[in-house]
DNA sequence: CGACTGCATCACAAGATAGTAATGCAGTTG
DNA sequence: CAACTGCATTACTATCTTGTGATGCAGTCG
Protein backbone atom coordinates (compact mmCIF):
# COMPACT_ATOMS: atom_id res chain seq x y z
CA UNK A 1 0.00 0.00 0.00
CA UNK A 2 1.17 3.61 -0.59
CA UNK A 3 0.70 4.98 3.33
CA UNK A 4 3.83 4.92 4.99
CA UNK A 5 2.35 3.15 7.84
CA UNK A 6 -0.60 1.24 8.01
CA UNK A 7 -2.75 1.10 10.50
CA UNK A 8 -5.77 -1.09 11.33
CA UNK A 9 -7.90 2.20 10.95
CA UNK A 10 -6.24 2.37 7.55
CA UNK A 11 -7.31 -1.83 6.94
CA UNK A 12 -10.47 -0.73 7.89
CA UNK A 13 -10.96 2.16 5.81
CA UNK A 14 -9.76 0.92 2.62
CA UNK A 15 -11.34 -2.25 3.26
CA UNK A 16 -14.67 -0.44 3.00
CA UNK A 17 -14.05 1.05 0.15
CA UNK A 18 -13.34 -2.45 -1.29
CA UNK A 19 -16.62 -3.56 -0.20
CA UNK A 20 -18.30 -0.83 -2.07
CA UNK A 21 -17.40 -2.43 -5.17
CA UNK A 22 -18.06 -5.64 -3.74
CA UNK A 23 -21.73 -6.39 -4.55
CA UNK A 24 -23.23 -7.11 -7.77
CA UNK A 25 -25.91 -4.05 -8.17
CA UNK A 26 -23.86 -1.84 -7.24
CA UNK A 27 -20.88 -2.44 -10.16
CA UNK A 28 -23.94 -2.77 -12.20
CA UNK A 29 -24.95 0.75 -10.86
CA UNK A 30 -21.04 2.03 -11.81
CA UNK A 31 -21.50 0.76 -15.20
CA UNK A 32 -24.70 2.43 -16.40
CA UNK A 33 -23.60 5.61 -14.87
CA UNK A 34 -20.00 4.54 -16.84
CA UNK A 35 -21.69 6.48 -20.02
CA UNK A 36 -23.52 9.03 -18.63
CA UNK A 37 -25.43 10.65 -15.62
CA UNK A 38 -28.49 9.43 -14.57
CA UNK A 39 -31.15 10.10 -12.56
CA UNK A 40 -32.25 7.58 -9.60
CA UNK A 41 -35.85 6.50 -11.95
CA UNK A 42 -33.47 5.78 -14.76
CA UNK A 43 -31.61 4.00 -12.90
CA UNK A 44 -33.94 1.96 -12.00
CA UNK A 45 -35.29 1.26 -15.28
CA UNK A 46 -32.00 0.05 -16.64
CA UNK A 47 -31.16 -1.59 -13.88
CA UNK A 48 -33.78 -3.66 -12.95
CA UNK A 49 -33.19 -2.83 -9.24
CA UNK A 50 -35.76 -1.64 -6.68
CA UNK A 51 -36.36 2.18 -5.45
CA UNK A 52 -35.33 1.52 -2.01
CA UNK A 53 -32.79 -1.06 -2.96
CA UNK A 54 -30.62 1.13 -5.24
CA UNK A 55 -31.27 4.44 -3.20
CA UNK A 56 -29.35 2.48 -0.09
CA UNK A 57 -26.90 1.50 -2.32
CA UNK A 58 -26.34 4.69 -4.05
CA UNK A 59 -25.54 6.24 -0.88
CA UNK A 60 -23.17 3.82 0.20
CA UNK A 61 -21.46 4.68 -3.18
CA UNK A 62 -21.73 7.80 -2.30
CA UNK A 63 -20.34 7.68 1.51
CA UNK A 64 -17.41 6.18 -0.03
CA UNK A 65 -16.95 8.90 -2.40
CA UNK A 66 -17.23 6.77 -5.77
CA UNK A 67 -20.11 8.71 -7.32
CA UNK A 68 -21.53 12.11 -7.10
CA UNK A 69 -24.73 13.44 -6.86
CA UNK A 70 -26.26 16.68 -8.06
CA UNK A 71 -30.25 17.89 -6.93
CA UNK A 72 -31.86 19.56 -9.63
CA UNK A 73 -35.62 20.53 -8.72
CA UNK A 74 -37.17 16.80 -8.44
CA UNK A 75 -35.03 14.73 -9.67
CA UNK A 76 -31.25 13.72 -8.48
CA UNK A 77 -28.70 12.91 -10.70
CA UNK A 78 -25.70 10.59 -10.03
CA UNK A 79 -22.94 10.36 -11.60
CA UNK A 80 -19.36 8.82 -11.48
CA UNK A 81 -17.17 10.67 -8.65
CA UNK A 82 -14.12 10.27 -10.89
CA UNK A 83 -12.04 8.79 -13.63
CA UNK A 84 -10.33 6.09 -11.10
CA UNK A 85 -13.32 4.27 -10.46
CA UNK A 86 -13.50 3.19 -13.51
CA UNK A 87 -9.93 2.56 -13.72
CA UNK A 88 -10.04 0.11 -10.62
CA UNK A 89 -12.74 -1.12 -11.96
CA UNK A 90 -10.89 -2.06 -15.00
CA UNK A 91 -7.87 -3.63 -13.44
CA UNK A 92 -10.19 -5.92 -11.67
CA UNK A 93 -11.49 -7.00 -15.07
CA UNK A 94 -8.63 -7.42 -16.84
CA UNK A 95 -7.18 -10.14 -13.42
CA UNK A 96 -10.04 -11.73 -14.65
CA UNK A 97 -9.84 -12.38 -18.32
CA UNK A 98 -6.99 -13.05 -18.00
CA UNK A 99 -7.60 -16.00 -15.21
CA UNK A 100 -11.01 -17.34 -17.40
CA UNK A 101 -8.51 -17.16 -20.48
CA UNK A 102 -5.95 -19.36 -18.90
CA UNK A 103 -8.67 -21.54 -17.30
CA UNK A 104 -9.79 -22.11 -20.96
CA UNK A 105 -6.34 -22.86 -21.96
CA UNK A 106 -5.59 -25.43 -18.90
CA UNK A 107 -8.61 -27.21 -20.35
CA UNK A 108 -7.58 -27.69 -24.10
CA UNK A 109 -4.37 -28.85 -23.30
CA UNK A 110 -6.26 -31.25 -20.91
CA UNK B 1 -15.48 -2.73 -17.56
CA UNK B 2 -13.16 -4.06 -20.19
CA UNK B 3 -15.32 -6.91 -21.28
CA UNK B 4 -17.29 -6.91 -24.37
CA UNK B 5 -20.67 -7.24 -22.70
CA UNK B 6 -21.41 -7.08 -18.96
CA UNK B 7 -23.82 -9.93 -17.56
CA UNK B 8 -24.52 -10.38 -14.19
CA UNK B 9 -22.70 -13.82 -13.72
CA UNK B 10 -19.78 -11.41 -14.70
CA UNK B 11 -21.05 -8.72 -12.42
CA UNK B 12 -20.76 -11.71 -9.47
CA UNK B 13 -17.37 -12.83 -10.39
CA UNK B 14 -16.18 -9.34 -10.48
CA UNK B 15 -17.74 -8.38 -6.97
CA UNK B 16 -16.24 -11.64 -5.70
CA UNK B 17 -12.67 -10.87 -6.41
CA UNK B 18 -13.44 -7.39 -5.01
CA UNK B 19 -14.92 -8.93 -1.99
CA UNK B 20 -11.74 -10.86 -1.44
CA UNK B 21 -10.12 -7.18 -0.97
CA UNK B 22 -13.06 -5.64 1.52
CA UNK B 23 -11.88 -7.15 4.81
CA UNK B 24 -9.38 -5.63 6.98
CA UNK B 25 -7.74 -8.69 7.96
CA UNK B 26 -7.15 -9.82 4.12
CA UNK B 27 -5.68 -6.74 3.64
CA UNK B 28 -3.26 -7.35 6.35
CA UNK B 29 -2.68 -10.33 5.25
CA UNK B 30 -2.14 -8.78 1.58
CA UNK B 31 0.30 -6.63 3.53
CA UNK B 32 2.41 -8.91 5.34
CA UNK B 33 2.84 -11.17 2.01
CA UNK B 34 3.61 -7.75 -0.15
CA UNK B 35 7.35 -8.37 1.60
CA UNK B 36 8.00 -11.75 0.73
CA UNK B 37 6.85 -15.35 1.26
CA UNK B 38 5.07 -16.64 4.46
CA UNK B 39 4.20 -19.61 6.11
CA UNK B 40 0.95 -19.80 7.94
CA UNK B 41 2.22 -19.70 11.43
CA UNK B 42 4.14 -16.89 10.27
CA UNK B 43 1.32 -15.20 9.72
CA UNK B 44 -0.23 -15.37 12.77
CA UNK B 45 2.73 -14.34 14.63
CA UNK B 46 2.63 -11.29 12.16
CA UNK B 47 -0.82 -10.19 12.06
CA UNK B 48 -1.98 -11.26 15.50
CA UNK B 49 -5.26 -13.18 14.03
CA UNK B 50 -6.22 -16.93 14.97
CA UNK B 51 -4.74 -19.45 13.54
CA UNK B 52 -8.34 -21.39 12.17
CA UNK B 53 -9.45 -17.48 10.99
CA UNK B 54 -6.51 -16.76 8.86
CA UNK B 55 -6.50 -20.51 7.77
CA UNK B 56 -10.17 -19.55 6.00
CA UNK B 57 -8.75 -16.09 4.79
CA UNK B 58 -6.20 -17.73 3.18
CA UNK B 59 -8.43 -19.89 1.43
CA UNK B 60 -10.73 -17.14 0.16
CA UNK B 61 -8.07 -15.48 -1.01
CA UNK B 62 -6.80 -18.63 -2.84
CA UNK B 63 -9.81 -19.60 -4.62
CA UNK B 64 -9.99 -15.85 -5.83
CA UNK B 65 -6.39 -16.11 -7.56
CA UNK B 66 -4.96 -13.22 -4.93
CA UNK B 67 -2.26 -15.38 -3.36
CA UNK B 68 -0.50 -18.68 -4.30
CA UNK B 69 0.53 -21.72 -2.08
CA UNK B 70 3.58 -23.71 -1.92
CA UNK B 71 3.74 -26.86 0.45
CA UNK B 72 6.64 -27.85 1.45
CA UNK B 73 6.72 -30.99 4.41
CA UNK B 74 5.05 -29.60 6.94
CA UNK B 75 4.62 -25.96 5.83
CA UNK B 76 2.83 -24.48 3.53
CA UNK B 77 3.88 -21.11 2.01
CA UNK B 78 1.75 -18.63 0.47
CA UNK B 79 2.80 -15.33 -1.27
CA UNK B 80 1.67 -12.68 -3.46
CA UNK B 81 -0.33 -14.48 -7.14
CA UNK B 82 1.09 -11.75 -9.00
CA UNK B 83 1.94 -8.19 -8.60
CA UNK B 84 -1.57 -6.91 -9.96
CA UNK B 85 -2.42 -7.36 -6.47
CA UNK B 86 -0.73 -4.77 -5.57
CA UNK B 87 -1.61 -2.60 -8.55
CA UNK B 88 -5.25 -3.01 -7.05
CA UNK B 89 -4.72 -1.95 -3.58
CA UNK B 90 -2.37 0.95 -4.44
CA UNK B 91 -4.55 2.62 -6.78
CA UNK B 92 -7.84 2.07 -3.93
CA UNK B 93 -5.45 3.40 -1.59
CA UNK B 94 -4.15 6.05 -3.76
CA UNK B 95 -8.04 7.26 -4.17
CA UNK B 96 -8.35 7.25 -0.08
CA UNK B 97 -5.17 9.40 0.31
CA UNK B 98 -6.35 12.03 -2.10
CA UNK B 99 -9.72 11.70 -0.10
CA UNK B 100 -8.18 12.00 3.04
CA UNK B 101 -6.12 15.00 2.12
CA UNK B 102 -8.75 17.07 0.24
CA UNK B 103 -10.66 16.72 3.46
CA UNK B 104 -7.67 18.36 5.53
CA UNK B 105 -7.97 20.88 2.80
CA UNK B 106 -11.62 21.47 3.45
CA UNK B 107 -11.09 21.63 6.88
CA UNK B 108 -8.32 24.10 6.95
CA UNK B 109 -10.00 26.55 4.52
CA UNK B 110 -13.51 26.80 7.07
C1' DC C 1 -53.61 24.39 -0.73
C1' DG C 2 -54.23 19.61 -2.22
C1' DA C 3 -52.74 15.95 -5.22
C1' DC C 4 -48.73 14.10 -7.24
C1' DT C 5 -43.78 12.74 -8.20
C1' DG C 6 -39.09 11.42 -7.26
C1' DC C 7 -36.32 10.02 -3.90
C1' DA C 8 -34.71 8.92 0.91
C1' DT C 9 -35.49 6.47 5.07
C1' DC C 10 -37.40 2.99 8.23
C1' DA C 11 -38.46 -1.53 9.84
C1' DC C 12 -38.17 -6.02 9.24
C1' DA C 13 -37.03 -10.83 7.33
C1' DA C 14 -33.61 -13.69 5.10
C1' DG C 15 -29.25 -14.76 3.93
C1' DA C 16 -24.20 -14.11 4.09
C1' DT C 17 -19.82 -13.52 6.74
C1' DA C 18 -16.36 -13.51 10.44
C1' DG C 19 -14.52 -15.39 14.79
C1' DT C 20 -13.51 -19.36 17.73
C1' DA C 21 -13.04 -23.81 19.94
C1' DA C 22 -12.74 -28.48 18.75
C1' DT C 23 -11.38 -31.92 15.65
C1' DG C 24 -9.09 -34.14 11.70
C1' DC C 25 -5.15 -35.23 9.08
C1' DA C 26 -0.79 -35.44 6.62
C1' DG C 27 3.91 -35.19 7.36
C1' DT C 28 7.90 -35.26 10.77
C1' DT C 29 10.66 -36.81 14.65
C1' DG C 30 12.18 -39.50 18.42
C1' DC D 1 4.78 -46.70 15.72
C1' DA D 2 3.66 -43.15 18.97
C1' DA D 3 3.84 -38.45 20.02
C1' DC D 4 4.06 -34.07 17.87
C1' DT D 5 3.51 -30.11 14.53
C1' DG D 6 1.44 -27.21 11.10
C1' DC D 7 -2.46 -26.49 8.86
C1' DA D 8 -7.33 -27.36 7.14
C1' DT D 9 -12.00 -28.21 8.27
C1' DT D 10 -16.17 -28.41 11.01
C1' DA D 11 -19.79 -26.69 13.91
C1' DC D 12 -21.67 -23.06 16.05
C1' DT D 13 -22.69 -18.17 17.37
C1' DA D 14 -22.75 -13.29 16.68
C1' DT D 15 -22.83 -9.74 13.51
C1' DC D 16 -23.45 -7.55 9.15
C1' DT D 17 -25.66 -7.09 4.58
C1' DT D 18 -29.26 -7.12 1.29
C1' DG D 19 -34.01 -6.81 -0.46
C1' DT D 20 -38.66 -5.13 0.16
C1' DG D 21 -42.90 -2.84 1.49
C1' DA D 22 -44.39 1.12 3.97
C1' DT D 23 -43.74 5.69 5.10
C1' DG D 24 -41.87 10.42 5.02
C1' DC D 25 -40.63 14.52 2.77
C1' DA D 26 -39.33 18.17 -0.39
C1' DG D 27 -40.39 20.04 -4.74
C1' DT D 28 -43.94 20.65 -8.59
C1' DC D 29 -48.28 21.56 -10.70
C1' DG D 30 -53.16 22.15 -11.15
Amino acid sequence: MSFARMTPELFALVAERFKAFSEPNRLQILHVLRLSEHTVSELVEETGIGQANLSKHLQQLMSCGLVARRKEGLYTHYSLADRDVLKVCDLMCGRLERETKERKKAFATK
